[in-house]
DNA sequence: CCTACCGATCGGTAGG
DNA sequence: CCTACCGATCGGTAGG
């Protein structure tokens, strides 16, 4: 609070006269990041393509939202442990949620033959956090530029269920 | 340190009779996980199998300490940040080399034909931010067993670079 | 290994 | 929006 208040250029303290607590900010962070996904992924369920690109759609948004709003998009990747009750359980079901639609979609795919036979779960948990580790190519000097790590990336991601 | 001191059962103060610091601790898990890895690394380097089965080798190691030794790799993946100097630049470089062997072997395993042409930096960020993701999967229900987590997951990681 | 503390830092409040 | 604090917590030290 006190680094925040630097920041914005007046005393910790009278941070509270327009938040009322540390951990309200960390709510409007999570669930506006989670709210951001949400909306895209419905809006991609809605439109007509294969499942597969579906798939690559969404992956693109989360790549391109892990280099756009890279700080909100960290502390909701990382902080929403800090959640207060209710705010955690909620949290915590929505992601569940969404998983499952990503799941589902995956598992769609297979049917149709379009992807490779593979537990859907695990195909999800490995393309989220796969592109959690952009992290790591954001805090670095960058040698990458975007567009080569984003196309490259969908394609490891997209190969590797392509059937 | 209060916690630990509460679980080993002496006061937190006490501690400083077996460690200079809390930072020492520290430093002693993140540099064995490093250490364990690049052992594996070099070791498999040294074996006549071919470039996508080595990297299969260390793909899976990396997965098989991710559920062994969950606590001590997660330390390693996430703390590492507080590492006081010189030992966060020695930790830092270490890491570099590690990576840059790994880029090196999908690089060969590119021109050998045995891979798809990708980019390898992106590569290796990919397949080991998707591994460290098991962490998620760590902290659920474990709905998947682990050998299913591993098989499928090692799948979705060599189908995606093989040719 | 313990008791008794320390100085720093943190989120937050009272009162103006 | 500020001054002046608060109680809790943290890593760590002194002295036995």
């Amino acid at each position: 609070m006190r680094d925040l208040a630097e920041h914005v250029g007046v005393e910790a303290a009278s941070l509270y006269n327009h938040i009322q607590s540390k951990s309200e900010i960390l709510q409007a962070i999570c669930f506006k990041v989670a709210n951001d996904f949400l909306s895209h992924l419905e809006a991609v369920q809605a439109s007509p393509e294969p499942t597969l690109k579906k798939l690559e759609l969404i992956i693109r948004f989360h790549i391109r939202m892990m280099m756009d709003q890279y700080e909100f998009v960290y502390i909701s990747d990382h902080e929403w442990r800090h959640l207060p009750e209710p705010y955690l359980s909620n949290f915590l079901n929505q992601r569940r949620n969404y998983r499952r639609s990503l799941s589902d979609l995956i598992a769609r795919g297979i049917e149709r033959g379009e992807m490779k036979s593979i537990e859907p779960y695990v195909a999800v948990l490995t393309l989220l956090s796969a592109i959690s580790g952009i992290e790591s190519w954001h805090r670095s000097r960058k040698t990458i530029p975007p567009d080569v790590l984003e196309n490259n990336m969908v394609k490891y991601l997209i190969e590797g269920l392509k059937k």
